[in-house]
DNA sequence: CATTTGATGTTCT
DNA sequence: GAACATCAAATGC
C-alpha cells in the first residue's frame, strides 16, 4: 500500500500558522499559491497536492460570498476564526474546500480551486475513476476534494494538524501569478479575485472571454 | 480541440 | 420554487 511510484515526494515543512490566514483575504489567496494541502483520512491514508488556483471571498459585503446570508448552519464555520476549514456541498453533489481568513465573524475565506497532485496519486486515481489523466484529478474545486478525501466531516477543523494540513511549499513568484474574475458566480462576477499559477497544467479552464491581468503586489505603503 | 447539455439535492426565499 | 463558488458525458469541429 506504500509504493506509489509516481508520487512527487513528501513535503514536511511545518504547517502554516493560524496567523497566516488572519490577514487580508486577497493577500492570503495569492500567498496560498504554492502551498501544499494535505489530507489524512481516518484509515491513515495521506493525499496531498500543491495549490495552483484560488479564489478570494470577501465576507458579508461580497455579494458572491456565502456570508451574505449571515451566520446560518451552513455558513457557521465560514464565520469562524482564521485558519480553519469551511467545507460545503454545492449542486447537491460536490464538496468545496475553503480556508477561513480574516478576523472572526467577518465571513471571509479562500476557495481552493485546483491542486497539482503530489502524494497519494494511487489513492486519488481510485477516488476519481472518471479522471482520464492525472491533470484531471484536481483541476476543479469539487475534483480536488474528491481526490484528497475532503468532505463535510472536515467542516470547521483547523488547518494546522491532521486530518488537514496546509504547509509552505515552493514560493510562486509574482511574475507567474495571473488574476481573473471568479468562476461560476453571478453576483459580483467582474471582480478580479481568482489567482492561479500561469504555466501550470493543473489549473482549471478559464472561461472564454475572461480578462486576464498580471498580478501586482499591493504597495507596502502604510 | 471546444462547446453544450443534463444531473444533482441542499439551501434559502 | 429558484438558485447554486460543479462535473462528466455527449456533440461538433
Amino acid at each position: 500500500m506504500a509504493a506509489a511510484g509516481s508520487d512527487r515526494g513528501a513535503v514536511t515543512a511545518a504547517p502554516l500558522p493560524a496567523s497566516f490566514y488572519d490577514r487580508d483575504t486577497e493577500l492570503v489567496a495569492r500567498e496560498l499559491l504554492g502551498a501544499v494541502l494535505e489530507c489524512i483520512t481516518e484509515d491513515g491514508a495521506v493525499a496531498s497536492g500543491r495549490i495552483v488556483e484560488t479564489e478570494a471571498y470577501l465576507g458579508s459585503h461580497d455579494a458572491a460570498c456565502h456570508a451574505v446570508v449571515g451566520r446560518t448552519e451552513r455558513t457557521w464555520h465560514l464565520h469562524g476564526p482564521a485558519g480553519i476549514a469551511y467545507v460545503y456541498l454545492i449542486y447537491g453533489a460536490h464538496w468545496c474546500f475553503n480556508a477561513v481568513t480574516g478576523p472572526e465573524g467577518q465571513g471571509s475565506a479562500v476557495l481552493v480551486r485546483a491542486i497539482e497532485p503530489l502524494a497519494g496519486l494511487h489513492l486519488m486515481r481510485e477516488r476519481r475513476p472518471s479522471a482520464r489523466r492525472d491533470r484531471d484529478l484536481g483541476n476543479g474545486p469539487g475534483k480536488l476534494c474528491a481526490a484528497l478525501g475532503v468532505d463535510g466531516r472536515l467542516d470547521g477543523v483547523p488547518l494546522q494538524r491532521p486530518p488537514l494540513l496546509v504547509r509552505a511549499g515552493d514560493a510562486v513568484p509574482d511574475e507567474r501569478v495571473v488574476v481573473t474574475p471568479r468562476i461560476g458566480i453571478t453576483r459580483a462576477a467582474d471582480l478580479p479575485l481568482r489567482y492561479f499559477v500561469e504555466d501550470s497544467e493543473f489549473v482549471s479552464k478559464t472561461p472564454k472571454g475572461f480578462a486576464r491581468i498580471s498580478y501586482r503586489r499591493p504597495s507596502a505603503a502604510r
